[in-house]
DNA sequence: TTGTACGCGTTATCAG
DNA sequence: CTGATAACGCGTACAA
């Protein structure tokens, strides 16, 4: 920066001013300035800005993993919407587990993001500590959290589970099963299973051990799950809410030459382009997912740039898409 | 920092030290440090740091989407080395478009992350112009560039499509068609219509426009592709060299009753877990994807550790899968 | 092994 | 509207 003020023969904080505020430098030095930026090839060094304005223009995101294609439309809604407005955006994967979030919490802090997006909404007990102390605007994701550490957008998985189970009830199935991922970590499944109980307790319909199943995400596992629930259990319609477990159901039904939904009704929970293109198409869920990306970071730059300091919590709500399968 | 050295009863120089080489200092002052960092809630200024010693421990890492679940074992497989040895990562998206790319290349630059990893292979030139300034370490993983900035890590798509079309030449098929992405903005793209083309060439076949399609990425895209290749130009095998559009002529097959692969074979691209499960499955190839984001990053860190300073060219090859689909 | 002085490249603040 | 000066929080280089 020092040789782009002497090249256009003003102050280091006169180019300062003209790069982050054109406005507030007459405009023939804003002409010299912008000639000796393009002479010098001059790239600005946001650290030095960040560390010495005290607040970065960096937002910080940590999903359960990268790899699962679930979170693919969420992130894709907070990086439009970040770059829109300037701001950079630095993900990591906890691997669900609590401990490695809150390292990488801790990383971020270090690197002194503006805000961070978590889409769990279990914490280790440390990490909401260091966030309480760093006063840093946080979002969370995953569920319509009961505790949240600040703000939330998202849905409320308990209540899609419960509007689904009515729903297949509504259709005359008596012998719904639940199919999640395992809950020993993961909120979503509990609320999902939570949900799925109190549909059950609202129809008046005895829960059956038997009917409930908590299987490892892929494909093989929902197939897995099917075969297990149909003849296990004499289940006549199955709500597969997790992951791809329904689409590896689906193609096990086909496979065993299974009418869906004739000898077994499929629905699932995520709304993935494929299932709609399915022979037949299946029963889901329509969540909003990169609607939540998009007004998670909305809300997070709102509070940092000060347009906003309400603790806001939006709930997106979901909707049911009835299709063939059911 | 200045308060945990007054708690520890030492200078801030001393704290620096024991926190990032804690061997140069003695135990005693060693564990003083850790207390009063404790005490304290201490967490360090990387941006300081950075600014200060000249490097930061931060990779950026453009894909021309963050949607598309293709490039999401790479960000896994990236992410994975990455946190292994304490690096963070900065993602952005450039939606397929040249200019986007390189206003984010200048963005990444400011903000001084220590390499570059790039899906594209085609840049504008202004682009690689300021990263030859720059001296950054870069990456290139999308397709072995013929004209690297510097390192690549990847496949030939090239060699991957032709050898797909010799594949299915061997198992009888003559009037092979190929579908892809629109080739205009889209390197991989072209590099798998000459791949297409080159092996026509060596079977001696000609090659017929109407059997080369380009369609936009989704699944009704390939739906409707395959119902132009067979009725309209009575293709007997089809090559789906992009996105999910195999996954949707499988299904539209599966709609119309058409046998695959009696009334048409079909052989898709990338091995999403997906195709394997279908009825049949699909054949496809097998590339690294996981595989090239670990490669790539490790590289990178080897050269910007000092551990290496070639400009590596890694070509992790592919495997065709051979399935019940042709 | 520990400490001192200085600089990294910006921006905030206040004076002109 | 423009400039001088002092931080921002750390690491480098040297000295003790």
């Amino acid at each position: 920066m020092r040789d782009v003020a002497q090249q256009a023969g003003v102050s280091t904080m006169t180019v300062s001013r003209a790069l982050s505020d054109p406005e507030k430098v007459s405009p023939e030095i804003r002409r010299r300035v912008e000639a000796a930026v393009a002479a010098i090839g001059y790239v600005p060094n946001r650290l030095a800005g960040s560390l010495s304005s005290q607040n970065s223009r960096v937002i910080g995101l940590i999903v359960p993993s990268l790899e699962n294609s679930l979170f693919a439309p969420t992130i894709q809604g907070v990086s439009e919407v970040l770059r829109r407005q300037g701001y950079q955006l630095m993900v990591a994967d906890c691997g669900y587990r609590e401990e490695d979030e809150a390292a990488l919490i801790t990383a971020f802090l270090a690197q002194r993001v503006a805000g961070l997006m978590l889409h769990n909404t279990r914490h280790a007990d440390g990490a909401r500590q260091m966030l309480a102390r760093a006063g840093l605007p946080v979002v969370e994701t995953g569920e319509m959290a009961p505790d949240p550490i600040d703000m939330v957008v998202s849905y409320s998985n308990e209540d899609a589970a419960r509007a689904m189970v009515l729903h297949l009830h509504r259709l005359g199935y008596r012998r719904i099963a639940l199919v999640t991922l395992p809950a020993a970590n993961n909120d979503r499944s509990r609320a999902r299973q939570a949900g799925f109980r109190a549909a059950l307790a609202e129809l008046g319909l005895a829960e059956d051990p038997r009917l409930m199943l908590e299987m490892p995400p892929g494909l093989p596992s929902g197939a897995e799950a099917v075969v297990r629930l149909v003849e296990g259990a004499q289940a006549d319609a199955i709500f597969f809410a997790g992951d791809v477990l329904a689409i590896g159901a689906h193609f096990e039904c086909q496979r065993r030459g299974w009418a869906v939904p004739g000898r077994v009704a499929l629905a699932a929970f995520d709304n993935f382009e494929l299932l709609g293109q399915m022979v037949p198409p299946v029963t889901t869920l329509r969540l909003p997912r990169a609607e939540i990306g998009r007004r998670a970071a909305q809300i997070l730059l709102d509070r940092i740039q000060g347009r906003s300091d309400e603790k806001v919590r939006i709930d997106l709500r979901f909707e049911i898409i009835q299709r063939a399968s059911s």
